[in-house]
DNA sequence: ATATTATGTGAGTAAATGCTCATATAGTTA
DNA sequence: TAACTATATGAGCATTTACTCACATAATAT
């Protein structure tokens, strides 16, 4: 039963984890954006992208609605970006203990 | 530049996306273990557990010490475990949800 | 109905990941 | 030093993932 919840929380994890797609739930911090906008800001194929936004929809990160031709993806809870604050402080301190280090080289 | 911070956060999510992962980093929860421990709570092949707990290390969310025959894994920051707290509350949302479904179903 | 725009999907391929086994290394004890 | 325990690593293989291209579908407009 344990097990079941490390898999699932590993699904999340792994709905997340590619460059790609972390720059797709940045751009959607500010809302909810078309398919072609968010190719256009992250940069990527169409197609590719709408593989990744498929798979983080399916994870039950984001969600969608159609609005005549285009689709708009959404962020579907707000805990993901508390999530992506999580890593970003992760980086942060990795990023300072590197430079404690620089400085202990440097003295 | 922003693509470089978005590899980072993408490889730190990589090195949680996986069930065994997950299970390693709520298990050392408790404090730092020696990597017997670890294989007995989460029930892995030693050689395995050896190299997830060495691709953690890599992405900077472990660290080790020896001490006699041992090695110690802990956690190397704090944040890790606010990270996965997040994860679960983006699962509480999703059960939560389906509740809802169900209760409508069942009306 | 046809053309146009936006998005999604399937096949094929290349690359990355994970697992197992055998072996190597590090430290301890006799 | 030899035997033993704990951990790490490398080779080989199977599985999964990611990307690209071509094509399919959905909605709209003419």
């Amino acid at each position: 039963m344990e097990m079941r919840i490390f898999e699932q929380q590993a699904e999340i994890a792994k709905a997340i984890a590619h460059p790609v797609r972390v720059a797709v739930l940045d751009y959607l911090k500010s809302g909810e954006q078309c398919v072609c906008d968010i190719a256009e800001a992250v940069g990527t194929e169409r197609s590719n992208l709408s593989k990744h936004l498929s798979i983080m929809t399916a994870a039950g990160v984001l969600a969608s609605r159609r609005d005549g031709l285009k689709v708009l993806y959404r962020l579907k809870t707000p805990c993901v970006l508390r999530f992506l604050g999580c890593i970003k402080e992760c980086l942060i301190e990795q990023a300072e203990e590197q430079q404690k280090m620089l400085e202990m080289l440097n003295k």
